[in-house]
DNA sequence: TGATTATCCTATTAAATCTATAGGGTAATA
DNA sequence: TATTACCCTATAGATTTAATAGGATAATCA
């Protein structure tokens, strides 16, 4: 299950990347605007922006905007970031890799052998979408 | 992340697609060969069951088989009883499917467009693989 | 300079889900 | 009829997710 943390993230992005000018947007406007409880997705653009996604300003006129073109923005980057692992199982993970404790050998394990497939195809989709690629 | 529940219900399942005969084995074998807490996988067992992947035995001499051949069992069907929908989100789910509350559109969203990809990704490598297929 | 605006930050709570355990019931076997 | 092993419900503990509260900090503008 997708949790709304991404789900909120992804269509505050994509509320962004559709903006005319590139003037900051108030976080209360991007929750308005995609029925989203403020609060919350407050803190989902302050990890954002931590990672590089977005920038901000403060005071009036202030809010936040994209840091790169949509099109340079990629999913599995964005996935990564909010999401956590892509895989779903820590030993057939590439970055946040880790053996099972209860598994005597990964390699004759057929959890592993499904879950790498699953991995591969999953990156396959997120590498070849960027932001641009999933706006209307 | 992939829940034990499956890793242990995928195990078991392997686990018993490797035996030489056919004959019942107990749930406590196979919780000691696969490290499997005894009364968890008593009830994964139970699903597993009623969903016509296993048959059961009791009393002495009983416990658990396979009732098709290992080639016959679809990682399609197993995950979805065992993992529940395959979609990370409801709006793109074949089988379970239900609308966002708070997506006005899923035509124009942007979340439904990349997990539309995810599921179909997903779903490809699920209905390539058979249980014999994730043995050693 | 001071009022206003809006992001920044930490802590906490509420809800949901997952994992595991407890304890006994039922059916089959020998 | 004793033993074995599955069957079934309820519940507790742990973890994660989602949301809220309350204020601190920084920028803007009159």
């Amino acid at each position: 299950m997708l949790s709304k943390k991404t789900k909120y993230g992804l269509k505050a992005l994509s509320f962004l990347a559709t903006q005319k000018d590139k003037d900051p947007v108030q976080i209360a406007e991007i929750a308005k605007q995609e029925n989203i409880s403020q609060k919350f997705l407050e803190s989902i653009l302050l990890t954002l922006k931590r990672n590089g996604f977005l920038g901000s300003k403060k005071g009036k006129g202030g809010g936040y905007y994209l840091l790169k073109e949509p099109k340079e923005i990629l999913m599995t980057d964005v996935m990564r970031v909010l999401e956590g692992p892509i895989a779903m199982v820590p030993c057939v993970s590439l970055n946040f890799y880790e053996k099972c404790e209860d598994c005597p050998n990964e390699h004759t394990c057929s959890v592993n052998k499904l879950m790498l497939q699953i991995r591969d195809s999953t990156l396959q989709v997120y590498r070849n979408n960027t932001l641009a690629d999933i706006l209307n």
